[in-house]
RNA sequence: GCUCCCAUCGUCUAGAGGCCUAGGACACAGCCCUCUCAAGGCUGGUACGGGGGUUCGAAUCCCCCUGGGAGCGCCA
């Protein structure tokens, strides 16, 4: 069946790699089932969105390796933007309002908050009280009259058992009655996620949900909504979260694994993807994949449940083969900042050739164009200190055995390490 | 607190009752190769969180415990 996925971030900060691995996995599963990947933009939160974020988002997102087939630059048949959908938005809701579903709440956030608080410290669920549930029609109109801003809450019904598969989970099954009533349109008009993302996914027909893990337990929500408004409830896939190498899960804490930052610590996309896409699902191979490779090794049951550590150790070998599998013109580029300016194009070329097994990241070119092109001003510390371990016995066996004409390189070298009873570095660093 | 999720080497994982004296990859160590380094080749060590069941037999099934995590937001 051909997967309609989605990735949906709010531009309210940089891409991190959790959100770059959910992105990379439903890209995956939409390509490989010969389906849609959409791209949609979930900025209903005016305040911590930002447009340099949603460009930021792009460049991350190309760089990255990923492509969509709708987006908000790329169009299609809706709107991409949240922030542009308020006009269906109502629509939905005054349906839900129709059926008796919504009711207005003039609670204050202060007040919502002092009452989770009690709640929490007298050992029970923080969930809405419900002060504003059973308001006549008086004492709304009380409030509206004193021009209390409200908010608007799903009402949710009592004693009902919501269950959906998930993919990489199972069955779930969840009581309606643990779930307090929820805002699905905040006091200044917007609409929260538990709604807006519920009715995009079905409005734009995605009929696979991709997602971190966290949203497991929301899902009901999104569900009983669905099922209200009679909209299709689409199949979930909810994939366990990534942790920092200290395990804990990602957070700012973890700044420096935002793709950006990866990208400007010279790592290849396709490092990141391969390292990405072991954590927490199974590749039948071991070696290095490419886009197609990938898409033909995905599988939503291959996906693990346990959450994984990201393991820079195992990006670096990634990096390495990336280096490995680029092109010679590819990997020319990509070291050409390193280069003396005016290396011409065929000993740029040879030396390319000859340093690539010993680079990994672009910036390791520079030395090795020193060592090539440039003067040595110094002696590498090591070197130094090899040459005064070494001592005069041995350069005294080694002039000998230079001194020698009948010789030839290998010969010499052979012949000192037999006189010195030396080998490997410790023969070579002093010479 | 309540609901839910998770648990195999240091890390990522294979494992859907006997094929497991638990396999692979990364990392690590040793050796080989070698005009250093890198690359490559070979070898090695280290894991089923604990306790109960079920079974002829359990890493695999059930229960409890422990540990970790998520959600319960006018964040997404």
């Amino acid at each position: 069946m051909p997967l309609v996925t989605r990735f949906a971030p709010s531009p309210s900060g940089l891409l991190h790699l959790g959100n770059a691995r959910t992105a990379l996995l439903s890209y995956l599963a939409a390509r490989q089932s010969g389906g849609r990947f959409i791209l949609r933009v979930e900025d209903t939160d005016q305040a911590r969105s930002s447009d340099e974020h949603l460009q930021a988002l792009f460049t991350d997102l190309h760089w990255f390796g990923l492509d969509w087939d709708e987006g908000p630059d790329v169009g299609g048949p809706h709107e991409y933007r949240q922030r542009c959908r308020g006009a269906i938005y109502q629509e939905w809701l005054s349906r839900l309002d129709l059926a008796g579903l919504t009711y207005p709440c003039y609670c204050t956030p202060a007040q919502l908050n002092i009452d989770r608080k009690s709640q929490l410290a007298a050992g029970k669920p923080p969930r809405y009280a419900g002060t504003c549930r059973e308001l006549s029609i008086e004492q709304r109109a009380e409030r509206e009259v004193q021009g209390v801003p409200a908010a608007l809450r799903f009402r949710v019904p009592a004693g009902q058992l919501v269950s959906f598969h998930d993919a990489v989970h199972g069955e779930q099954r969840f009581d309606s009655d643990d779930i307090g009533d929820f805002i699905i349109r905040r006091a200044d008009g917007s609409t929260a996620f538990f709604f807006s993302n519920a009715i995009d996914d079905a409005l734009m027909g995605i009929n696979l949900v991709l997602r971190g893990d966290d949203h497991l337990t929301n899902t009901p929500r999104q569900i009983l909504i669905l099922q209200a408004l009679e909209l299709p409830i689409p199949d979930y896939a909810h994939v366990a979260l990534l942790l920092g190498m200290d395990g804990a899960p990602l957070s700012k804490r973890h700044g420096a694994l935002s793709l950006a930052d990866l990208r400007q610590r010279g790592f290849l996309p396709g490092a990141v993807r391969n390292h990405l896409l072991r954590l927490g699902h199974t590749c039948t191979r071991d070696g290095w994949l490419d886009d197609e490779a990938m898409r033909a090794e995905f599988s939503l049951s291959r996906l693990g449940k346990a959450a994984a550590k990201f393991d820079e150790a195992q990006l670096r070998h990634w990096q390495k083969e990336a280096v490995a599998h680029l092109s010679s013109a590819a990997f020319q580029d990509w070291i050409g900042p390193y280069l003396p300016p005016q290396l011409d194009a065929q000993r740029a070329g040879v030396f390319a050739a000859a340093v690539r097994p010993n680079i990994e990241f672009p910036a390791d070119a520079k030395q090795w164009a020193e060592v090539a092109f440039g003067t040595l001003a110094h002696y590498a510390p090591e070197a130094m200190s090899a040459m005064l371990e070494a001592g005069e016995p041995f350069y005294e066996a080694a002039s000998a055995v230079f001194s020698r004409p009948d010789l030839e390189f290998k010969q010499r070298i052979r012949e000192l390490g037999q006189a010195t009873g030396r080998k490997g570095p410790a023969l070579f660093m002093p010479l």
